[in-house]
DNA sequence: CGGGAAATTGATATGATTCAATTCTCGTGG
DNA sequence: CCACGAGAATTGAATCATATCAATTTCCCG
């Protein structure tokens, strides 16, 4: 086989399985073809590559595609906040789209891929097909969103309220992308759950291990299961041992 | 002077001196005119009246006009947590765009207006004028942005830097409305100050009286006067480190 | 005016951090 | 392939920042 034989895996929204929870989602075949012209692929990302960083020019968005993505902002005197952990079908970048300039920076918890969207060509596309901008509106609002509701879990949650909330919220989304929702891997260090959660990494190994105790879930160093998924629920809405009546905890 | 007089205030974004911090920023003066056929004016909010409450329909977005608006979501065992706090110019509904239905609700803090663009038109009018279309964008990235800030603040900084970076931007605000920078009223009260920031009332309490003590602002009841911006904003190294209009906190 | 919510201030309690000491893992090179 | 070293994670004890509890005081608003 040979190197030429690489054009044959040019990205596609069309064929990818991921499309009906990514950008692509609501559009037509003609529509998705109009946005496959604009779509690129990018090399692999290995673990601690980056994506792009704050400062760095807006030139695309960017849309996971296999591993995982953490996003963090840094303030002037040192700290470091991670915004978020993004799956496939997630996009990224989107906060550069205030001053063209991304304020955050992207880079792979483990070997990733991801589709670039070039960011001049991708709102030309949205002024013609307003499926795509609908579509743009919505994942924007669901950012927006998002981050409300990380705002009231770091607020006012406690330290246990925190990580069930954490775990409850990736084992919906492994879900939603066909994986099982009741073991899946970490690809996150504690350290990095800590920063997320404005936690200390301490506090986040004494919650596993109680949680542990407690069985409402086994870990072994990444790999986690959850053992009693009424329990964890019922801790992110703030019931402190109740094990009863369960909802969304997204 | 009669009723049907009320027509000559038909709210108009060409005749509005926030235009250029607002939606219309940006538009020509024809494009101007299509945003006008799709703006309406809402009666005036007072103290404690609803624009939305989390569940309803998104039928509109809404720029505030006057007087401050906040945002706040509730989580399914009662906490509260505000979002923001929202002065003229500044565009409220965006995190419904996810599934057309509002995720938080709005209340005014004081006697307020705002204007309301119903959404499909809005919509609507973005597909026709690229430049509407790329204002959105940059709001909602702008939101985004706020976000991202927030939660560091709120994640990492201490009650005395939270306060400190929350007075510096309200400060800013104040300045780009053309309003003074070194004296104005917080239209909400210290329990809400305490809910955005994550602290309780008495702690932000003791912190106004510790900054009085020190000579940092001088505050009266509703009333603040910044003394000592360099040592506030000394307080407050916790915003992002965008190089751009790095002008104050967040 | 007068009642009640909002704000201030002080004393105490506590959850999470910090400091410290191991233990565990994994990648690397001999 | 194994041993080694360094980072990651765990666990315990002490400390600290902020919350909680409690008591006034202030100042709107009716």
């Amino acid at each position: 086989m040979q190197l030429v034989d690489l054009h044959k895996f040019k990205i596609s929204c069309s064929n990818c399985n991921l499309a009906e929870l990514c950008l692509p989602r609501g559009l037509s075949n003609d529509e998705m073809d109009e946005l496959d012209k604009v779509v690129r692929q990018t090399r692999p990302l290995h673990k601690g590559d980056h994506l792009f960083r704050s400062g760095d020019p807006l030139s695309s968005l960017y849309a996971v595609r296999s591993g995982s993505i953490k996003l963090y902002i840094h303030s002037n005197d040192g700290d470091e906040q991670i915004i978020g952990f993004y799956l496939p079908g997630e996009i990224i970048g989107l906060d550069g789209m205030e001053h063209n300039s991304h304020s955050c920076s992207a880079v792979a918890l483990e070997t990733s891929s991801s589709c670039t969207f070039p960011y001049t060509q991708l709102t030309d596309v949205c002024k013609k097909i307003p499926a795509l901008q609908d579509q743009m509106f919505r994942l924007m609002g669901r950012e927006i969103s998002y981050e409300n509701k990380l705002l009231l879990t770091i607020s006012k949650k406690s330290a246990e309220e925190r990580i069930a909330t954490f775990l409850s919220s990736l084992s919906l989304r492994f879900r939603q992308l066909g994986f099982s929702a009741d073991e899946f891997k970490l690809s996150m260090s504690r350290q990095e759950i800590g920063n997320y959660l404005g936690l200390t990494i301490e506090t986040v190994s004494r919650i596993f291990s109680r949680f542990q105790k407690k069985e409402y879930i086994a870990i072994d160093r990444k790999y986690i299961q959850i053992l009693d998924r009424p329990s964890l629920e019922g801790l992110c809405k703030g019931n402190s041992s109740d094990s009863k009546n369960s909802s969304a905890c997204s």
